[in-house]
DNA sequence: TCTGGAAGTTACAGACCGGTAACACCCTAG
DNA sequence: CTAGGGTGTTACCGGTCTGTAACTTCCAGA
């Protein structure tokens, strides 16, 4: 009955949907092809017909990821037209959220983790997704007029990283609890004036 | 000849010692046991007498790697004795350069996030030791005669996972490169007197 | 020299993996 | 009604995985 996945999309969107979720989940090595199709109420052949490979699913994973992320950027643009500095305060309760609400960390970073292989097809675009999102919050930072925007966007996007990472090992009560503070602590300094360094 | 591994060494060190670096590299579920112990010049068997699994085998090469970073806290000791603020500056030049050498992630941030069910033996391992190593880090804060000694060492714990998992999605030339700087820049500053927040 | 334990060897069990082939079904567009 | 594309079903391939059994070899110590 509910499988989590509306039942009357089409078969290519609920493998998509439910290999993100279980990827998320499990892992990618923790999940195979079988397992995601049963899920999605479908079929082996069904996948191989929308997907070239689980590699080539992986990767259209990892851009639906990206795309839900960017829907989020534009939502602060649409809840505070206009105000940068808003839109970063924004992004900082978001990040924080995600904090509380989902004990497992980054899906790129995930992957990255466990797709060692140099060159493998989907660590090229874990790379691209991740350096637009960097610009992104550089662009908001400076947007917010401050000046050393690319080290405050640097400074805010370790910090979240690494409070994802921490929360995966010692869970929400270990050192990012102090997330917000130390991400608003920042933006108050960096808005002060010149920085550390 | 040379396997990188001490060839007179006992056949379990050299299977400890030959899985951390196989696990470190292309990551647990990445690597079997028979290529661990055909890599340390021995056989299977062996292993299943000095482990009881791979879940144990793996346990144990966490516990390792722990252990040689216990070490490190010891050589900053041994380096600067009694100056808690030059041991401080040691660690984060300890972990500027692991930055720059080694591509790879934290061992145990890797691992929770391959090993994902939440009751699986290695997380309370990962837990426990990342819990060990935050306290090292509050004490060496609290020497060094900074006020807000968890906030800072939690900060600084932060940034330094979250640029070791910037360098394996983006490589070094990423956020990763500002790390010196932000790590001075926050002793600094919370040297200086009350924090932002 | 004898002995006992550690280590090596070979083969195998049972399960799972990604991926493919061949074929039956259904539903919609003409 | 019919044709055809999307879908479902079943079976299979070759490979890899963890873990075990049975046996042999080696070597140190008494």
């Amino acid at each position: 009955m509910t499988d989590g996945v509306v039942e009357r999309a089409r078969p290519r969107d609920r493998i998509l949907e439910t290999a993100r979720d279980m990827f998320h989940k499990h892992g990618i090595k923790g999940v195979g092809v079988d397992a995601i199709t049963e899920a999605a109420g479908t079929n082996k052949m069904t996948l191989y017909r929308h997907f070239e490979s689980k590699d080539d699913l992986i990767i259209e994973c990892l851009r639906a990821t990206a795309s839900k992320a960017g829907a989020m950027w534009e939502m602060f643009e649409a809840e505070h037209p206009g105000d940068k500095l808003a839109q970063l305060h924004a992004w900082v309760r978001k990040a924080a959220e995600m904090l509380n609400t989902d004990g497992r960390g980054c899906d790129m970073a995930n992957a990255a983790a466990e797709l060692t292989e140099p060159d493998h097809p989907a660590r090229r675009v874990i790379k691209e997704l991740k350096e637009a999102q960097r610009e992104r919050l550089v662009a908001l930072c400076r947007g917010a007029g401050i000046g050393q925007a690319e080290l405050l966007a640097d400074t805010l996007s370790l910090l979240f990283e690494g409070a994802r990472v921490s929360v995966q090992t010692v869970g929400t009560e270990g050192p990012s609890t102090q997330f917000v503070r130390m991400a608003e602590g920042l933006i108050l300094s960096f808005r002060g004036g010149a920085s550390a360094g």
